[in-house]
RNA sequence: GCCCGAGUGGCGGAAUGGUAGACGCGAAGGACUCAAAAUCCUUUGUCCCUUAAAGACGUGCGGGUUCGAGCCCCGCCUCGGGCACCA
């Protein structure tokens, strides 16, 4: 019997879904292990071999995890709600609920072929009623929550009413007077801010959605508009998500990115008196170098700050509000191409240095940001490049107040040195001064130290259909939330779900509630996916999110795998979706991820035809270089090992049905290139096409053996005869055609000794997702023992359990065959392992100075002072010390010995 | 500009500070075959050499620590990723 994948793998699939073999429950007498995937969008395009990449690490780990005795969960399902659903519903002109019924059935027949150990139980789509009821659940916590910063902690607002009470802050407001004095602190709150209108998308976007001033999702431009907008109050976390980022096992540099996303400075607020027209009035600004505050030559605001209506003088308005008027006009784009240009304008008014009392003027730029710290800076020409530029362009005065420092071409930023002209704070190192500059305000009461974090608050709601309904509505303009018992608030059908700038739900019928107009806008994206991980533990409950019961049980994901793509947008708001439901109770880990694993992105490796100019004459790689060619993309399905089959490519187009070839030893060349893997570039591998090929196990196999799984690496095709070999070759310890060749006779000691190699790499190297050198380890033992004719059931059958995580099918039918009734999933690892027979010497190789020269075979058990004493035995002289002497003779435990000759 | 990574054969990539290049691909030669496919065997970092033995040189560049450095330290170069007027 040949290995015949095809019957092997449809016949497993097959039992693996009727016998639901890797359904979970929640089943306390076993340990947990919890293995998750960052589930998929259903993109019309289906997957591509890129996209399994990080599903394969993952099914392996958890059935890896399994063998050892796990009782594992490993889930799956879809993202299913967002922009990009609609925008493809919008391109193909169908409802998004039909296309993304339609992709999500394409994405799990591809996922079914490729033999995951997903329990299909538990799956569910984010715009299922079911699951967005407890998106809209989740929001209507944070809207009845607020953030005490005493405890550190979200509350019920109901504390805060009763805190206000008792404060005699709450009787004798009106109702409005009421809900807009809450808004200010509920966690899901309405706020009037700056956002990220896109026009081409319609909608708004939140800051993680936009790069380079452009949309993420259709790369339209976007531009800053105040609007009142639902958002989440994430940055009253900023301060627990950077913290407990030391505890998780994730990768340095992911948490590096999400340090500078949340951007923790520590500095100090001052208040400068201004004068503007006569009148006084206090500007508070921040500063992480108050030490500098001598050095002080000027102000500036945030044109869009409120402070600046206040500030400008009568003289100068007309000017400040053209100024301002022109900012506005620009798109985020524009602001971020000329970062490196100087704008701005005088207001009119001056400040007062608190330390010096010294005058100075007030302007007006751009390179304030409204949303940061104050809105409002103090200028230090001297030692911030910034204010150094505008101070240049402006021809304001520049202070040094270090000693020794040159500021005639740049300003000098770091902070080493020592303080001069700066009174009380002259002759201190510069890391003193701020400490002391810090207590100095404080005494005098004219500031206070400040943390500020650059992590924003969560734009929430979107102008668009294809999203969760808003559980709101307004009675006379105050938004009150929908109660409890009447969720889900199910998405309503409309005529037309297109984009117009207003929101599509307004032209909903009957879109109200208790007879008052429900909120119009949906919820973005990340709503549904910040606590899908918490669903999939008990994905039916009716009466909860979760139960305790399962919460208790499986309470964190112990593995998360998927892409660094993520890193600002998706694992910020899980995290902070996780803190809060933990500050209510609701959960009992306050982190949902214990162990992130990123993988790599697949590239593609795109292939080149290389036409004569003119001419449909198509000429070989190597002998391109004599002939004027255009190079043309070829579909990489009819390139081989970068030879083309011609006959195809004739057939690919009508236009090539005609080619003729230059060809080089009878065969095509072409040539290649390294590019994103993409339609147009004819270089997208279906995993489709991988499986009916080769075979699932050599995909599975042949993806992990590219390269660590957290790499980055193009899809090669060409390597994967190695794998597909190296199935056939193993299949082949088992079967000569139909000759089963399993015996039953004892293993001899070399035959165990390969086993056990194998087991210790394995064990060695699967816990770091070193899969490619556990498979290379696999190739090894494979080839060993074909060359010892090893046929023995006691080393195959361990060989099976091994290799079943990474090629299921074949072992699974194997193990059929080694008459076992239940599957290789219950197979107890450790009990298929004999037991070693003591190896009696070791072979230590002897370098001198660091070079190897020849080894000496020891007993095991040899101490290093004996080992020393059979070196010196040896035959030394005169072949490698030559005339000089041994120094001395290192012996490193099972290792080396190296002889020091001087 | 700032913060992370990474640089090893023709290619993908291996190497707890201890024989660099495992394993796979590709390539060359051979066996089996009428032939092909499949399979198996041998060779495959560079230089010197007819060949072999033996040797020398080799992990982006320049230094250093060490008996011994791809790995550790200092200074560069190149590539990839993230952030980017955050005071």
């Amino acid at each position: 019997m040949d290995y015949d994948f095809r019957s092997i793998e449809s016949k497993w699939q097959a039992y693996w879904a009727a016998n639901k073999t890797f359904k979970a429950e929640t089943d306390s007498s076993k340990p947990k292990y919890y293995v998750l995937d960052m589930f998929p969008y259903p993109s019309g395009a289906g997957l591509h071999v890129g996209h399994p990449l990080g599903y394969i690490a993952s099914d392996i780990f958890a059935r890896y995890k399994r063998l050892k005795g796990f009782n594992v969960l490993h889930p799956m399902g879809y993202d299913a709600f967002g922009l990009p659903a609609e925008q493809y519903a919008i391109q193909t002109g169908q409802h998004p609920e039909k296309t993304t019924h339609d992709n999500v059935a394409r994405y799990r027949s591809q996922l079914d072929r490729i033999g995951f150990s997903f329990d299909w139980d538990r799956e569910f789509r984010t715009c299922d009623t079911d699951y967005y009821k407890w998106t809209q659940w989740a929001f209507l916590q944070m809207f009845n929550s607020w953030y005490d910063p005493e405890q550190d902690k979200a509350r019920p607002i109901s504390e805060l009413i009763e805190k206000f009470k008792a404060e005699g802050k709450w009787d004798g407001l009106t109702e409005k007077e009421q809900s807009d004095l809450l808004m200010n602190y509920r966690i899901a709150y309405q706020g009037e801010t700056s956002v990220n209108w896109c026009e081409g998308l319609g909608t708004v976007l939140a800051n993680d959605e936009v790069k380079d001033g452009l949309s993420v999702r259709g790369g339209f431009p976007v531009e800053q508009k105040k609007m009142k907008q639902w958002q989440l109050r994430v940055s009253a976390y900023a301060g627990r998500l950077l913290d407990s980022l030391d505890s998780l096992d994730w990768t340095d540099s992911l948490k590096e990115m999400q340090r500078n996303w949340i951007g923790k400075s520590q500095g100090t607020e001052v208040e400068f008196d201004t004068v503007c027209d006569g009148r006084h009035k206090t500007v508070t600004i921040f500063t992480t170098r108050v030490d500098t505050i001598f050095g002080v030559t000027f102000m500036v605001l945030a044109p869009e700050s409120e402070l600046v209506d206040e500030l400008t003088a009568e003289s100068c308005r007309e000017a400040v509000e053209a100024y301002r008027k022109e900012i506005k006009k620009k798109t985020e784009r524009e602001r971020i191409a000329q970062t490196k240009s100087v704008t701005g304008v005088f207001t009119g008014a001056y400040g007062i240095n608190p330390l010096t009392g010294e005058q100075i003027p007030i302007w007006v730029s751009e390179y304030v940001l409204a949303g940061y710290g104050t809105g409002a800076i103090m200028a230090v020409p001297a030692h911030d490049s910034r204010d150094y530029a505008f101070a240049r362009k402006f021809d304001l005065p520049i202070i040094p107040i270090i000693e020794g420092c040159d500021v005639s071409e740049s300003s000098f930023d770091a902070k080493e040195g020592k303080m001069c002209n700066s009174g009380f704070l002259n002759g201190m190192d510069v890391k003193d001064a701020i400490e002391a500059a810090k207590d100095y305000v404080e005494e005098k009461g004219i500031g206070r130290r400040k943390t500020n974090y650059r992590l924003r608050d969560a734009i929430f709601s979107r102008q668009r259909y294809w999203g969760e309904p808003f559980p709101i509505y307004y009675k006379d303009g105050i938004a009150c939330p929908v109660d409890e018992a009447d969720l889900p608030l199910v998405l309503p059908q409309i005529d037309s779900y297109k984009p117009t700038g207003e929101a599509p739900l307004a032209r909903a019928k009957d879109w109200t509630y208790k007879g008052y107009p429900l909120e119009t806008s949906t919820m973005p994206g990340f709503a549904g996916s910040s606590a899908y991980y918490l669903r999939y533990m008990d994905p039916h409950n009716g009466d909860a999110l979760v139960s305790r019961e399962a919460d208790e049980y499986w309470r964190a994901v112990d593995l998360y795998v998927g892409g660094t793509e993520h890193a600002t947008g998706h694992l910020i708001y899980s995290r902070f979706w996780d803190k809060f439901l933990y500050d209510l109770g609701y959960v009992c880990e306050d982190e949902p991820f214990r162990k992130l694993v990123n993988q790599g992105m697949i590239q593609g490796r795109s292939n080149f035809v290389y036409r004569v100019v003119g001419t449909n004459t198509f000429v070989s790689l190597g002998l391109m270089g004599q002939y004027e060619t255009t190079e043309i993309h070829v579909d990489v399905n009819i390139v081989h090992n970068d030879k083309l089959d011609m006959e195809a490519f004739r057939q690919w187009r009508p236009e090539y049905a005609d080619a003729e070839f230059i060809l080089e030893n009878g065969e095509y060349v072409c040539g290649w290139a390294i590019e994103k893997m993409s339609k147009s570039m004819y270089n997208v591998v279906n995993p489709d096409l991988i499986c009916d090929t080769f075979g699932a196990d050599t995909l599975r196999l042949y993806e992990m053996f590219l390269g660590p799984v957290e790499q980055s690496k193009p899809w090669d095709t060409k390597g994967i005869d190695g794998v597909n070999r190296f199935l056939k070759k193993f299949w082949r310890l088992f079967y000569d055609r139909d000759q089963w060749l399993v015996e039953d006779a004892p293993a001899t000691p070399a035959e165990l000794k390969e086993l056990h190699k194998l087991i210790g790499k394995e064990q060695a190297d699967i816990e770091n997702f070193s899969y490619n050198t556990t498979i290379s380890a696999f190739m090894i033992a494979v080839g060993e023992l074909s060359s010892l004719n090893c046929h023995k059931r006691e080393i195959l059958e361990p060989m099976v359990v091994l290799l079943s995580p990474f090629a299921p099918h074949i072992a699974e039918e194997l193990w059929e065959k080694l008459g076992h009734a239940e599957t290789v999933t219950y197979a107890e690892f450790p009990k298929f392992i004999p037991a070693l027979a003591a190896e009696d010497n070791v072979t230590y190789p002897v370098q001198f100075n660091g070079k190897m020269r020849f080894t000496v075979d020891m007993p095991k058990a040899a101490s290093p002072a004996e080992v020393e004493a059979a070196v010196r035995a040896h035959e030394l002289t005169p072949k490698y010390v030559g005339d000089k002497s041994i120094a001395k003779v290192i012996v490193v435990p099972g290792r080396i010995i190296n002889i020091v000759v001087k």
